[in-house]
RNA sequence: GGGCGAAUAGCUCAGUUGGUUAGAGCGCCUGCCUUACACGCAGGAAGUCGGGGGUUCGAGUCCCUCUUCGCCCACCA
C-alpha cells in the first residue's frame, strides 16, 4: 500500500520497495521534519549576503523615496554580553514587527549596536586583573584603558553574532558602538552645548558613593532595596543640662555616621526640646561640642522628633546644613573606611581608623553601650540604595561632581506623552512616566571610572575662575587665556550620557545635514524592557527634543520579563537561566521566537521552565514542523510546475470549500493587520512636528500574540485541518478541477506563509522559496509583500459541510463506531453533491456514505441537528444500545431546554428589549427561533426513540 | 510611606468599548499509523472567572471593600 512509503523513517528518504511507485520520487525528497540546525545559518548567510536588511535612505519618503520609514533602534546590548533569553526576547519582538514592516511596503530600517557600558565593563576587566592579583591602580589609567579597549575589540560584538543565529534582521552595515569615534563625537557637541546653554553645571553636593566600584552613581543608579535594619537610640549629653533635660537623644540607622555629626536638629515647634534649642551637646566617641538646631524639616513624631545632622553624608542633612551653614566634615573615605578625610580633625579616634564602615558600626555601638549612652535598639524595616552593577550598599557622600539639570529638559519629554506624541504601551506605564519626569531631579552624570568618555572639561591651575575651566569640543593642550599647560577632567561620564542619544547619534548627529539622520529620523517604535525607562528611554525622549526638535520615536513598547517557573527572574546569578542557544540547537530560532511571541501578552511576563525546554519550546517546534509538512503535501502533489493565479479562476470553478478557504484567509488577514495595529501615527512618515496619535489608535496594535494565534489558528485548524483534507481526493484526480485546487492552495498557502514569515522567517523562507508562486526566482519571502485579502470567498455552504462533519465525528465516538465501520448518514436538506465533494479525506475512506432526504421514519438512529436547524441521521441498527441515544438526546435536550428558558425570560423583560441595543435584541430573538426548532427536532427524536 | 498592576481550566495565559452556552496552548482521558505530519489525527473531561457587597434588563468585564501576589517610586533619620 502507499502507506508504506510514508512510514520510511528520515533516513531512508528514497526505500527501493517505493521505487516503482509514482508518488515516492517527489514525496521522498523532503524528510518529515525541518532540519533547522543545517538550514537556518545558510539561509540567514543569504539573506544578509543579498542586501536584505539593509535599508536605504533614497527610498525613504523623508529623502525623496516613495517608502515610508520605519525605524527601530536595538537596545544596545552591553559589548561585553552574551546572549541570554532577555536578550531572545528584546530581540525577537523588534525583528518580528520589523520584518512586518519590511514587507508590508515600508523602508524598514532595524539599527543594532553595542553599550561600552562603562561601569559594568570596568568591572569585568577589574575582576579579570584581580585574578591576576592586580588592581587597576597597579597598571595605571593608560594600561588599563588600553587593556579594556584591547579586550573589546577580541570579544565584543559576540552578542551581535549571536543575535543572527535567531534571525536577527538588522542592518548591519549600520553598526554602531557608542565609544565609536563617530559617537563620542555626538557625546562632546552635546555635552558643549548643554553646558552653553547653562544645562550643565559642578555641583558639591551628597551623591551616591558605590565603595566598591569607586564612583558616584545616578539616583536611578542606586537601586532600593528593603532591608531589615535597626534603629539605635543614641544620647548625647547637653553640655549643661537644660529645660529638665539631661541629654537629648536621637534615632539613627547608620551609627558610624555620628562622627560626622555638626548638630542634633528638632521641630522648632516641638516642646519637649523648647528649652535647649540653642544649647549644645557634647557628641560621644568624638568628644566634641556640637550644637541644638530648630529646622521645621525635622518630623516630630519619627523616633525621638530629634535627629543627627551629619552634611557629609546624608543628603537631607545636607541640605539641612546649607541651611543653616554647618561645617561638613567627612568621617568616611571612598573606599568606606572610618577616617578623617575632610574637614574632621579631632573627630575619629584612632582606634577607629580605617575600619570598615559595618565594623566602625558594631564598634561605636558596643563603645555606645559601654558608656551607658545607648539608649535602645529598636528592629527597623527600611529601604537601603545598592549599586545596580555590584550591590553594594551605597554611601552618601559628599563630593563635586558633574550634573545635568533636567527640569528643562523634561518638559517637552513630558508634554510629548500628555499630547499623545508619544503613546506607551502597556497604558499604565505612562502614569509612571509622567510621574517621574514631574519629578525629577538633577542627574550626575560624572563618574570616577577609567572606561568611558572622558568628561571634556579642562583646567588650568594658573587662572583665576571661571577662566579656569575650560570645555570644549576638541582636545585642549594649552589654556586659551594664559597658555600654559592645562589638565584634563579625570572623570569619565555616565555610560547613559551615550545612550541617550543613540537615535540621534546612530543616525549621524551632530552632522544635522546626514542622509541618515534626515532619513531616519524621528524612528518609530522603541521596542524594551520597563527597567530601563527611565535609564534609557525617558532620557532618548528628552534629548530628541533638546537636540533635535523631535522627538525621537512615536511609540514605547515595553515587553515583560523573561521568568522562570516561580516567577523569579531568569539569572546567571539564581543560576535558573536558560541559553537561548542550547534551544536553537535543539528546537531550532523558529520555535524559540514562536515561543516568546506566542507568550507574549500586552506587557506580560514570559514564563519559562529551566527544567523542562520541552514544556517551553515543543509548541513552536511541533508548529514548524506542522508547516513543513504542509509544505511537503503541497510539493508532492501540487509539483512545482507551473499553477494558474488565482486571479486567473472564474467563481464558477470555485467550490464550496474553495469559497469557504479563501473567506477565512481574509478573516485570518484582517485579525493579523487588527492584532498589530497602525504602524505610524498619520503623517509620521514625512514629519513628526505637530504629530499625535488619533484617539482611537493611541492603544491599539502590537498585540503579537494575538497575531500568533490568529495565523496559527488559520494555518493549523482551517487551511490544514479542513482545507487539506477536503481537497485531497480533487487534487488526486489531475483534472481541470484539480488545477482550480492547486491555484486555491498555492495562493492560500503563500499567503500563509506570508502571514508567518515574521514570527518564524526561517521555516516560512525555506517553504516558499520551493512554492511554485513566487515573484521571481531568486528574490526573498522577507523582502516579498505582506499578503492581500482576496475578497473572494464566501464561508456559508462548508460551515454547514463542516457541522454535518463534526457530528459524524461525534456520533462514531459516541458509540464507538469503529474506524473501518461504514456508516450512513442522511441529511436532511442541502445540497447533497456539495456535502460529498466536500468531505475530508478520513470519512470519505470508505467510511461515510451521505444521501439526501428526509430523517423521518428512522426509527433506531443517532442524530444531530445542525444550527440551521437541518438534521443529520446515521441509522444505528445493530451498532449500539438504544438506551445509551436516549440518555444522551435527553441531556442535550434538558440542557438546551435550560438555556432556552434563561433566553425566553431575557426576551420577555420589558426592560430587556426597550434597554439592550436593538442589534442584541434581534441577535436573542434569532437565536430563540433557532433554539427552538432545535428543542422541537430534539423533543420529537426523544419521543420516537425513548417511548418503549 | 505613595502609586500601579494582577488574581479566569491542573499549568501558562487570551477574553478589545458590559450582550450568544467564557476560549487557546500544554497537560489529562478515549480511539486511531488515515494519501504531509504520532513533533500527528479525531473525540472528550475539566472553570461557583480570588472572597464579599453594589450599579444594571444583563457583570469575567463597571464601582466599593477585603485577601494574596507582583512591579514602580520615595530624603521619616
Amino acid at each position: 500500500m502507499a502507506r508504506a512509503t510514508t512510514q520510511q523513517p528520515a533516513e531512508h528518504a528514497d526505500p527501493p520497495e517505493a521505487a516503482g511507485e509514482q508518488a515516492a520520487s517527489t514525496r521522498g525528497q523532503l524528510p518529515p521534519h525541518y532540519d533547522f540546525s543545517a538550514l537556518d545559518p545558510e539561509l540567514y548567510e543569504s539573506w544578509e549576503k543579498a542586501g536584505v536588511f539593509a535599508a536605504s535612505t533614497s527610498q525613504s519618503a523623508r529623502t525623496g523615496g516613495a517608502r515610508a520609514p520605519f525605524v527601530v533602534l536595538m537596545p544596545p546590548p552591553n559589548v561585553t554580553a552574551v546572549l541570554h533569553m532577555g536578550h531572545g526576547l528584546n530581540n525577537t519582538v523588534p525583528d518580528v514587527v520589523v520584518r512586518w514592516r519590511r514587507m508590508a511596503g515600508d523602508e524598514a530600517l532595524w539599527l543594532p549596536g553595542t553599550d561600552h557600558a562603562g561601569i559594568a565593563t570596568q568591572n569585568v576587566l577589574e575582576r579579570q586583573l584581580a585574578s591576576e592579583g592586580l588592581t587597576r591602580f597597579d597598571i595605571g589609567r593608560d594600561a588599563f584603558v588600553a587593556r579594556t579597549r584591547a579586550f573589546v575589540e577580541e570579544t565584543g560584538g559576540t552578542i551581535l553574532q549571536q543575535l543572527r543565529t535567531i534571525g536577527a534582521s538588522a542592518d548591519w552595515t549600520r553598526t554602531a558602538y557608542t565609544l565609536s569615534p563617530e559617537l563620542s563625537r555626538a557625546v562632546r557637541e552635546a555635552f558643549v552645548r548643554l553646558h552653553e546653554r547653562g544645562l550643565i553645571y559642578r555641583g558639591h553636593r551628597v551623591i551616591h558613593w558605590c565603595t566598591r566600584c569607586l564612583t558616584a552613581l545616578s539616583d536611578e543608579e542606586a537601586e532600593h532595596a528593603e532591608h531589615d535594619g535597626r534603629l539605635y537610640h543614641i544620647r548625647y549629653p547637653l553640655t549643661e543640662p537644660a529645660g529638665g533635660l539631661e541629654a537629648i537623644t536621637v534615632a539613627t540607622t547608620r551609627p558610624e555616621t555620628m562622627l560626622g555629626d555638626v548638630a542634633v536638629a528638632v521641630h522648632p515647634d516641638d516642646p519637649r526640646y523648647a528649652a535647649i534649642v540653642g544649647r549644645t551637646v557634647t557628641l560621644p566617641i568624638a568628644g566634641i561640642t556640637i550644637p541644638v538646631i530648630a529646622d521645621p524639616a525635622v518630623e516630630q513624631e519619627f523616633g525621638t522628633g530629634a535627629v543627627k545632622i551629619t552634611p557629609a553624608h546624608d543628603p537631607n542633612d545636607f541640605e539641612l546644613g546649607l541651611r543653616h551653614e554647618l561645617p561638613m566634615p567627612i568621617v568616611i573615605s571612598p573606599e568606606g573606611e572610618m577616617g578623617e578625610i575632610t574637614d574632621s580633625a579631632g573627630r575619629v579616634p584612632e582606634s577607629l581608623r580605617g575600619l570598615d564602615r559595618f565594623e566602625a558600626r558594631d564598634r561605636i555601638v558596643a563603645e555606645l553601650k559601654a558608656a551607658g549612652l545607648l539608649e535602645k535598639v529598636e528592629p527597623h524595616r527600611h529601604s537601603v540604595r545598592h549599586c545596580y552593577r555590584c550591590d553594594t550598599v551605597v554611601e552618601p557622600r559628599l563630593s563635586d561632581q558633574w550634573f545635568v539639570r533636567m527640569k528643562p529638559l523634561a518638559e517637552p519629554a513630558l508634554a510629548a506623552v500628555t499630547r499623545g506624541t508619544i503613546r506607551i504601551l502597556p497604558e499604565r506605564w505612562e502614569a509612571v512616566y509622567v510621574n517621574w519626569m514631574e519629578n525629577i531631579r538633577d542627574w550626575n552624570i560624572s563618574r570616577q571610572l577609567w572606561w568611558g568618555h572622558r568628561i571634556p572639561v579642562w583646567y588650568c591651575d594658573d587662572c583665576d575662575p571661571p577662566q579656569n575651566v575650560i570645555v570644549s569640543r576638541e582636545d585642549v593642550s594649552e589654556c586659551p587665556h594664559c597658555g600654559g599647560t592645562v589638565r584634563q577632567d579625570e572623570d569619565v561620564l555616565d555610560t547613559w550620557f551615550s545612550s541617550w542619544l543613540w537615535p540621534l547619534s546612530t543616525l549621524g548627529w551632530p552632522e544635522e545635514d546626514s542622509d541618515d539622520l534626515r532619513a531616519f529620523y524621528p524612528t518609530d517604535v522603541m521596542i524594551s524592557a520597563p527597567e530601563i525607562l527611565f535609564f534609557w528611554i525617558a532620557r532618548m525622549v528628552m534629548a530628541g527634543y533638546e537636540f533635535r526638535g523631535e522627538a525621537p520615536f512615536h511609540t514605547i513598547y515595553l515587553h515583560g520579563t523573561v521568568r522562570d517557573t516561580q516567577h523569579r527572574k531568569m539569572s546567571k546569578s539564581l543560576g535558573n537561566g536558560i541559553d537561548p542557544l542550547d534551544v536553537v540547537r535543539l528546537y531550532g530560532a523558529d520555535a524559540l521566537r514562536w515561543t516568546m511571541i506566542s507568550g507574549l501578552g500586552m506587557g506580560a511576563d514570559v514564563m519559562l521552565d529551566p527544567n523542562d525546554l520541552e514544556r517551553s519550546f515543543a509548541p513552536g517546534r511541533n508548529f514548524v514542523t506542522k508547516l513543513w509538512n504542509i509544505g511537503r503535501y503541497l510539493l508532492a502533489n501540487v509539483g512545482t510546475g507551473s499553477v494558474e493565479p488565482l486571479a486567473a479562476v472564474e467563481d464558477s470553478r470555485l467550490q464550496s470549500a474553495d469559497h469557504w478557504i479563501l473567506a477565512r484567509l481574509d478573516a485570518a488577514i484582517a485579525a493579523c493587520n487588527e492584532a498589530l495595529g497602525p504602524a505610524r501615527p498619520p503623517g509620521w512618515d514625512r514629519s513628526a512636528s505637530g504629530t499625535t496619535w488619533p484617539p482611537a489608535e493611541q492603544a491599539a496594535g502590537m498585540r503579537l500574540n494575538e497575531y500568533a494565534e490568529s495565523a496559527r489558528a488559520f494555518v493549523w485548524n482551517e487551511m490544514a485541518d479542513w482545507y487539506l483534507e477536503s481537497v485531497k481526493h480533487r487534487l488526486a484526480t489531475g483534472d481541470a478541477d484539480a488545477a482550480v485546487v492547486r491555484a486555491v492552495l498555492v495562493h492560500v498557502f503563500d499567503a500563509a506563509l506570508r502571514l508567518l514569515h515574521p514570527i518564524v522567517p526561517f521555516i516560512t523562507e525555506t517553504l516558499w522559496r520551493q512554492l511554485p508562486a513566487r515573484e521571481v526566482a531568486g528574490t526573498f519571502l522577507a523582502q516579498s509583500s505582506w499578503p492581500q485579502p482576496t475578497a473572494r470567498g464566501s464561508a456559508g455552504e462548508f460551515e454547514r459541510i463542516r457541522e454535518a462533519v463534526t457530528a459524524l465525528r461525534q456520533i462514531r465516538a459516541d458509540y464507538n463506531i469503529p474506524p473501518g465501520q461504514m456508516i450512513k448518514a442522511r441529511i436532511a436538506s442541502g445540497n447533497p453533491e456539495a456535502f460529498r465533494s466536500g468531505l475530508p479525506i478520513v470519512e470519505r475512506l470508505a467510511r461515510t456514505e451521505m444521501t439526501l432526504g428526509s430523517a423521518d421514519g428512522e426509527a433506531a438512529a443517532a442524530h444531530a441537528v445542525l444550527t440551521d436547524g437541518s438534521e443529520v441521521v446515521v441509522p444505528l441498527a445493530g451498532l449500539v444500545d438504544l438506551d445509551r441515544e436516549c440518555t444522551r438526546l435527553r441531556s442535550e435536550l434538558s440542557e438546551l431546554e435550560r438555556h432556552l428558558l434563561s433566553l425566553e425570560q431575557r426576551l420577555a423583560n420589558e426592560r430587556f428589549t426597550s434597554k439592550a441595543p436593538a442589534s442584541v435584541v434581534e441577535a436573542e430573538r434569532q437565536k430563540q427561533q433557532e433554539w427552538s426548532a432545535r428543542r422541537k427536532l430534539l423533543a420529537r427524536k426523544v419521543e420516537e426513540l425513548c417511548a418503549g
